[in-house]
RNA sequence: GGGCGAGUAGCUCAGUUGGUUAGAGCGCCACGUUUACACCGUGGAUGUCGGGGGUUCGAGUCCCUCCUCGCCCACCA
């Protein structure tokens, strides 16, 4: 044997190897793209990772997915560029350091002040741009790293500015009063999507309002109902439904027609909604009536506390089936309320501060709260015996999702960006296929989002971000304003195409500055304009990734080369709020889409199937899973594992530091700061650890088992290839010619092409976990489990030992290329070690001298190879082969015991398998005696019957007696059983005369073979029955 | 309330246009260190394909229906 069996660790040693590989790969400048005109392009942008916090599992995925795309393709011939970058998150990265900064120093944004927070956050950007860029390294990700590029970036803001600007002179950026999602905590508005429903306990507050002078016989109070109070002080109606009868038939015709389709379980539900309907219209319908006959008539109502008059309207959102049939209108307060004030001309009025706090219009609670507010408006309308009744009950709340505090509806200015026909030309490419969204039934959530063409506010009460480049003055006059403009436009600016002013009606002027221009903004500032304060909505940078990193405005060359990019991968959460976006973006900056196609992959989950999450304490580091099983364990185990139509479910373990025991992660344990370990008993710590005492602990990885196969996967091709590598030595590379190879050999190479062929066909389709099995199959029971166990011997033979070697070099080095995408590192090392022997692609393609595995080619199908004869055969061969290692092991017969056995099987068949009796012996050490029909049986026999072979083995000396007979009994029943059920079925009429003929002929084969089955299974039992008896 | 998806072995998942006796990995049981690999080898056991109905010669696969779970969107005075 070779000395590199003690060179070559029989283990990958990927703690070292793969730092370095990586550090080569990089020196080597194999990651760098250029613009090259004589090959394709293929780009990728990463969806850049938030600066937030560290990569977890589904980054990890997400970024494998790329890599595998973008190196598959860069050894296919591409230019390959994948794009990196991370992204400034607003709001989150906010968030999380305004946070910090109350917890560790007790201070508020407030207390720094503007410059010094940005300062700050830049800081945290700093640590996890660099902490995101390693954990991508070190997953092995080859993107173009000296492209990097940070969405608040001077590259990014310049393309920012120069959108904002375009979208301003289209007339499709304005500004407006909207009721907003208000984070008094952050004290920002949040868009729809940043709000997530909690629920929580509350309370259903009844009131009454007095009526201003009543008629005789009119009610003197309006009963109203609210979960919320304290904005009664900003209440300026209550509506009454117009025509209250009609509206509850309509509700009635609905929930009859719902009780005819209804199945019989909902059937209940509906029927007693009916019948507190017909109660309703006993109990309340002629008091609503009445008010709305009143409201009509121009009713007023005394608003208590306040003491403001207000009208009693009619409109439709007040429902006559919910609560007392009327509801308090506040418009400034309650985005239903909002259309209602809007559709009866209502004042509105905002009695909030920005920090949540009552203002002046909120009379004497003026200084309070929402929640103090709460209980002192409850406790004077008491006071006033106005309070009819307080149900408990339960209320969804909106929260942040960014401070986790509740949302305040909130009249404010923002700033939107018009959608009508942005969203239309982006549903448009998705409808004409300019832009493909795999799998296709994401598409629908994407049109119908788009579809609602809700207007995007983009502006954002933050300090990090892209400050709007807007500046504004407030004139006193129409007139004053319209000269305003006038004089504005005539700036040297405007005529440089720098600058474009707008009027908000009546008398504000917004002046709009293209370019950073020190110049111009001190011109407006010192003439009186005020920057706008806020920054950008996040996705408004991230919208413009794909062309803005290319260079965009300016029509780089990489623009013209790289855009549109090849594809996107992402996770199905953000399609609307990036994708969209990017697609809108794309088409009116650049006039193309951002890329052809979109590839949504699943989510992980943990073992409970909940998304994992640092907050849960169920998240999972890559860095973590590297550490224990290797990078490419890692991307094999995670592309494995996603599938198409499932999400990842990964149960999860904490691993003991002390004793390396797994210790499952429950919904208890996950929550803890420490966890004792159930084997060696000792305490090791958690994310959660922050006291003294708990983070002396050890702290315990977090990782998943899933990980193990695709480790024992890695394991197994390094070992494949040391053996390879070990029975290499004398190695001289010479032509082969394929057609005068023995049969294994032409089988293995028959089984590459296909698995070639396989592998680009799940990898064209998006189907990677498809691709990572086919290739796993392949090497591990084709190559691994029979070409290496039938290479043994061969090498032996100085016949047959050249050839054999550079077959196995061959299939070795394909396999290395096949894997490549997925695991790069361990299958570089090989490559890097395999080189030793020199080139060893010498089936008649053409060598190749790359000095890098990743940079070299991907392996053709050579259809010449493929050869289903072959494969047929060896099918054969494998089976007959399982049947002896079946009767050898329930005769627990030890390897070294040999024994002999016939083939009963037709002609064709025996020629198939006559090739391949070498391989009986050194596979399973039995010697073939017979092969053929009419063999005699030997006295001791032990059958199994297989794809129309019988598979006899003498058993001689080494026969358990019994426990044949009991194993053929059974045997022969299940056969009998089967004969029967083919027989009837083939007895059937309809099935003979409609199936088509291959499949009832194949029934006949099949019976056919079953039966001679039957025969000789009781020919057996006869032989073995005597033989015990004698 | 609307939409999408899932339910197949103890666990995590495959299962192409309907067609022999439904597969893989892990786990489990038995045996085993024979020329790479115990992160290994050989063999074995384990399934009412969520329930019910239908179409069909034939259904895990197509249709209807019910149940359970997950996600997204909308709404809740």
């Amino acid at each position: 044997m070779s000395d590199l069996a003690e060179k070559i660790p029989n283990r990958f040693e990927f703690q070292t190897a793969c730092r370095e590989i990586y550090q080569q790969w990089e020196e080597d400048g194999c990651f760098e793209a250029k613009v090259n005109p004589d090959r394709p392009p293929f780009t990728i942008v990463i969806p850049p990772p938030n600066v937030t916090g560290a990569l977890h599992l589904g980054h990890a995925l997400n970024n494998t997915l790329q890599d595998i795309r973008v190196r598959w393709h860069r050894m296919r011939g591409f230019e390959a560029l994948w794009m990196p970058g991370t992204d400034h998150a607003g709001i989150a990265t906010q968030a999380v350091v305004e946070r910090r900064l109350k917890e560790v120093e007790n201070k508020t944004r407030h207390d720094l002040g503007r410059e010094q927070l940005v300062e700050r956050i830049w800081q945290w950007k700093a640590e996890y741009e660099t902490r995101i860029l390693n954990q991508l390294r070190s997953m092995g990700c080859s993107c173009d790293w000296k492209r990097t590029r940070f969405t608040l970036d001077e590259i990014c803001a310049r393309a920012v500015r120069t959108t904002f600007f375009d979208l301003f002179g289209k007339g499709l950026i304005f500004r407006g009063k909207r009721l907003v999602n208000w984070d008094t905590y952050l004290q920002t508005a949040v868009s729809d999507d940043e709000v997530f429903h909690e629920e929580v306990k509350g309370h259903f507050w009844h009131f009454k309002y007095p009526v201003i002078a009543p008629k005789a016989g009119e009610p003197t109070h309006v009963t109203i109902a609210t979960t919320r109070p304290e904005t009664m002080l900003a209440d300026t109606a209550v509506a009454v439904h117009p025509d209250p009868s009609a509206a509850l038939d309509a509700l009635e015709q609905q929930l009859k027609d719902k009780l005819v389709a209804a199945s019989a379980k909902e059937k209940e539900a509906v029927q007693e909604q009916l019948d507190q309907l017909a109660t309703r219209r006993q109990t309340h319908l002629p008091l609503l009536l009445t008010l709305a006959e009143m409201a009509r008539r121009g009713t007023k109502l005394m608003l208590p506390l306040v003491n403001r008059e207000i009208p009693l309207v009619v409109d439709r959102w007040a429902k006559p089936e919910l609560g007392s049939g009327c509801v308090k209108i506040t418009p400034a307060h309650d985005a239903n309320d909002y259309e209602v004030g809007l559709r009866c001309s209502l004042p509105m009025i905002n009695i909030l501060n920005t920090d949540g706090t009552l203002n002046a219009d909120a009379g004497k609670y003026a200084g309070l709260s929402m929640k103090k507010a709460r209980v002192a408006v409850v406790e004077d309308l008491e006071a006033l015996e106005l309070v009819v009744e307080i149900e408990d009950r339960n209320i969804e709340l909106a929260h942040s999702d960014r401070s986790k505090t509740p949302i305040e509806p909130f009249l404010a200015d923002q700033w939107f960006v018009k959608m009508e026909q942005l969203a239309q030309n982006a549903m448009d490419a998705v409808i004409d296929g300019r832009v493909k969204i795999i799998p296709e039934r994401y598409g629908k959530g994407y049109l119908d989002w788009l579809g609602e063409k809700r207007d995007w506010p983009v502006g954002r009460q933050l300090w990090w971000g892209h400050q709007i480049p807007i500046w504004t003055k407030a004139c006193d006059s129409a007139a004053e304003a319209e000269a305003e403009l006038a004089r504005v436009t005539l700036l040297p600016a405007d005529a440089a195409g720098q600058l474009t002013a707008s009027i908000e009606a009546p008398d504000i002027v917004h002046v709009c500055i293209r370019d950073e221009h020190d110049v111009h903004e001190a011109q407006l500032e010192a003439s009186g304009y005020v920057r706008q304060a806020d920054v950008l909505d996040t996705w408004f940078s991230s919208a413009l990734w794909p062309h803005s990193t290319l260079g965009w405005p300016d029509a780089t060359p990489e623009l013209k080369y790289f855009y549109p990019t090849s594809t996107l991968i992402t996770s199905r959460d953000i399609i609307t709020l990036w994708v969209a976006r990017m697609v809108l973006m794309g088409l009116n900056n650049v006039g193309e889409v951002p890329f052809k196609e979109v590839f949504i992959h699943p989510k992980i989950l943990d073992g409970y199937g909940e998304t994992m999450s640092k907050s849960k304490g169920n998240g999972v580091d890559p860095i973590d899973v590297i550490d224990k099983f290797g990078p490419d364990a890692l991307r094999f185990g995670l592309t494995w594992l996603a599938t198409e139509t499932q999400d990842v479910r990964m149960p999860v373990q904490f691993e003991c530091p002390h004793c390396e025991v797994a210790v499952n992660q429950t919904k208890q344990n996950r929550e803890r700061p420490t966890i004792e370990c159930p084997s060696c008993k000792q305490t090791f710590s958690t994310q959660w650890a922050k006291s003294p005492a708990d983070t002396a602990h050890k702290k315990g990885a977090v990782t998943s088992e899933r990980f193990e196969a695709a480790r024992n996967f890695c394991n197994k091709l390094w070992n494949a290839a040391r053996f390879v590598m070990i029975n290499l030595e004398g190695f001289a590379p010479q032509t082969l010619d394929v057609q005068q190879l023995p049969l294994e050999d032409r089988w293995i190479l028959s089984r590459l092409a296909t698995t070639i062929e396989r592998t680009n066909a799940a990898l064209d389709g998006y189907h990677h976990s498809e691709a990572a099995r086919a290739v796993y199959d392949f090497a591990w029971d084709e190559f691994c489990s029979y070409y290496v166990e039938m290479a043994k011997p061969r090498l032996q033979d100085p016949e047959y030992r050249a050839a054999t070697q550079q077959v196995l070099a061959h299939v070795l080095d394909q396999l290395l290329r096949l894997l490549h995408p997925m695991i790069p590192f361990i299958t570089e090392a090989i490559w890097q070690e395999l080189a030793v022997f020199g080139p060893v692609r010498t089936l008649g393609g053409q060598r190749e001298e790359q000095p890098w595995l990743m940079r070299s080619s991907w392996p053709e199908v050579d259809s010449k190879l493929q050869d289903p004869r072959i494969e047929n055969q060896f099918a054969k061969f494998a089976a007959a082969l399982g049947a002896l290692r079946e009767i050898r092991s329930r005769q627990n017969l030890g390897p070294k015991d040999e024994v002999t056995f016939t083939v009963g099987c037709d002609p064709e068949t025996v020629k198939l398998l006559e090739p391949m009796k070498p391989f009986f012996s050194a596979l399973a050490n039995a010697t073939l005696l017979g092969l053929g029909t009419g063999l005699t049986q030997p006295d001791m026999p032990a059958s199994i019957s297989v794809e129309g072979m019988e598979v006899t083995v003498d058993l001689g000396k080494f026969i358990d007696v019994a426990a044949e007979i009991a194993r053929n009994e059974k045997l022969l029943e299940n056969a009998v059983k089967q004969v029967a059920g083919k027989q009837a079925k083939l007895s059937n009429e309809s099935f003979v005369s409609r199936a088509p003929a291959d499949v009832v002929d194949k029934e006949r084969q099949s019976l056919n073979e079953l039966q001679q089955q039957v025969e000789s299974l009781t020919t057996t039992l006869d032989k073995l029955r005597k033989a015990l008896g004698s």
